[in-house]
DNA sequence: ATATAACGAAACGGTCCGTTTCGTTCAAGG
DNA sequence: CCTTGAACGAAACGGACCGTTTCGTTATAT
């Protein structure tokens, strides 16, 4: 919970510029709305009516509902992408240890699911969540670059493809609604993708 | 595409039972409707305008949005969920290929992620999803049933774990529209998949 | 002091929702 | 053979949300 109400009788223009108090209202009912009801009870109208806000207000500032939904999931504070203990396995095991709390424990995972889901439908967050992607292979590639300098990864390893397939297992369980995943579970995952599947 | 209108004149009812005409061109409605305009252009009016066909004969059948487009999704022929090349690593390919190229030449790959953006909304649709999977889980873990008999890959892994782990991959590039995988990033891939990440 | 822009509220025409009402066509059962 | 009953397409219903416009108010920027 984000809260509700933050001023309790009316909010108003405060002249010729944004006003911050009905952004952050705004952003908080979307939220809220979002985690409460899903993506399916996400419309401009219920975010406008639980805001106290205008609908001109919201399309002023977001044209499009996807718009608004990724600024909802960019003001989540995310995990630490690329964990460095050392070795390439317990990193990886805290990367996705780290997603896996994040979208369980906060709200991270509702938003993310229905930013995936907005991404089918509208081309605007599609391009928006593969920009958002693509940067956080970049950025969490550094730990199989780190890996690769110490020799404990073969050097055909591509580290942003590399960081794709291993944040992949754990997209598919948020969006199949399973990340009820155990450490000891995940710790399997993680032997899979480092070991690979071949006999010893 | 599957055709338009097969009867030209008014389709009408054939007595006290289901009209299979009718039933026929609903589902090819839905279908074009789907891959020409994507999940957001799919609607039941839309559907009914295009079937000729009256609202009440489609809920009749089909009471939600979600078991329309679940229908629509079953009546696509699969592709070969189970190889048996006699390797596990060209089995593997075989299967990721035959499903990348069912998702991009047919109509596969614009059904299945609609059905995924559904199943964030409806929870029918996730239910419905997650028994299908388990089910394919259950029929594509034969090809690591069999490695294991061969002793070609370790006797820890998990054959229905191990399908979700490499099957996750082509799933993320499928919900983030990047399909347009070459049969050598494909091989680097099941290498990843196979020989794990670890130096020889 | 004036021009300008953001604000919330209300209302607009339009689309789709899920349902009901109608006249029809015809299989099933007496 | 003839009545009953169910499925059919069409049309219309109230309701929700769409994206936009119109309004009076507020206060910054010039």
């Amino acid at each position: 919970m984000t809260g509700k109400k933050a001023p309790p009788a009316r909010r108003t223009s405060i002249g010729a510029q944004r006003n911050p108090d009905s952004q952050d209202a705004i952003l908080r009912a979307a939220e809220d709305i979002l985690v409460e009801g899903g993506l399916g009870a996400f419309s401009i109208e219920a975010v406008a009516r639980r805001a106290h806000a205008g609908k001109p207000t919201i399309y002023r500032w977001w044209p499009t509902r996807a718009t608004l939904l990724l600024d909802v999931y960019h003001r989540q504070k995310y995990v630490d992408i690329a964990p460095d203990t050392g070795t390439i396995e317990t990193d990886i095991f805290q990367l996705l240890n780290g997603l896996l709390e994040f979208w369980n424990t906060g709200h991270g995972g509702a938003v993310f699911r229905s930013v995936i889901a907005e991404a089918q439908t509208d081309p605007a967050a599609s391009k928006a969540l593969a920009a958002y992607m693509a940067d956080r292979y970049q950025q969490g590639g550094e730990i199989f670059r780190r890996a690769k300098a110490r020799g404990e990864v073969a050097d055909w390893v591509v580290p942003e493809l590399a960081m794709e397939i291993i944040t992949s297992f754990v997209w598919k369980r948020l969006l199949t609604d399973r990340l009820d995943i155990t450490p000891d579970e995940l710790r399997l995952v993680v032997r899979h993708l480092v070991h690979g599947l071949r006999a010893p």
